[in-house]
DNA sequence: GTCACTGCAAAAGGTTTGCAACGGA
DNA sequence: TCCGTTGCAAACCTTTTGCAGTGAC
């Protein structure tokens, strides 16, 4: 709801027209309490009898992305997940077992890089952080992924 | 050529046959520069009139990245592309200019990443580091990407 | 001689695009 | 009213798969 309100209030501001296809979508977004795909936005928004092509879905999405609004996250296999973000620059551990998503800060992470970089003469314009692993609740579940 | 004899060699070891496109493959993989994708890799070899079929392309890389002689770097779009290693761990700082990637050591990244797993209970099982940026090269010969 | 490996072609899957109609500001 | 946005369907592109033939060991 929060999220929500932040985006419409922000798309509003740079002139986007708040469709009821986005509010739609924005909303449904905002209740995946894990990583979803493009994929299965859309599968779900057609489960829910809402006719929202599939083209809307990936341009919205496309556009939150650009925003900032949602970051991507990149599966082993290539296939791309989204999380809903604050707004900000955030790394993520994910879950292999349940798919849940931890967001975190870089921590001292840039500051690495930026020593790194500037020993090698590399100018750093972005840099992507992903760890994979099981969370502590499915640590307890079970010892071995299902 | 050390690349393409250690991969053969390890290749042979776990009884893998050399067939003739793997070694063709090998050499032409040990060639690029700089990051490559599967579907310049077949176009290439297409180019050079050897008939090696996508297929074999895909599953040659696959091989390789499985036994660590080839990392995979996630570019922005989701595209893969891959770059010849040592055969260990590496992280890429990729040019976004000139497309070159250097690796590096993961340095202390391990270590925060690890501190920060254990304060959330989460048990890590990988891990991707990649930065975008402009190599020293690159920042030289022009102020602007192209 | 065996069976891992290959090329081909077709299929799969995810994503993008062209276009006419629609609707928010 | 205007033009940003949408749904549809087709196109695209990368990757995977099935299969019969080939060739490394």
């Amino acid at each position: 709801m929060d999220w929500v309100g932040s985006v419409v209030g922000e798309l509003g501001k740079e002139r986007y027209r708040i469709t009821e296809a986005r509010r739609d979508l924005l909303h449904r977004i905002s209740e995946y309490a894990r990583p979803f795909t493009a994929e299965q936005v859309y599968a779900d928004v057609q489960q829910a009898g809402q006719s929202i092509g599939r083209a809307t879905v990936y341009r919205t999405l496309e556009l939150l992305l650009s925003r900032r609004w949602l970051a991507r996250i990149h599966r082993e296999d290539g296939e791309h997940a989204y999380v809903v973000t604050g707004g900000g620059h955030e790394h993520h551990l994910v879950c292999t077992s349940c798919g849940i998503a931890i967001a975190f800060e870089g921590c001292d992470f840039e500051t690495m890089l930026g020593g790194l970089a500037q020993r090698l003469g590399f100018q750093v314009e972005g840099h992507w952080v992903e760890a994979f692993g099981r969370c502590q609740r499915c640590q307890r579940t079970a010892h071995r992924p299902a």
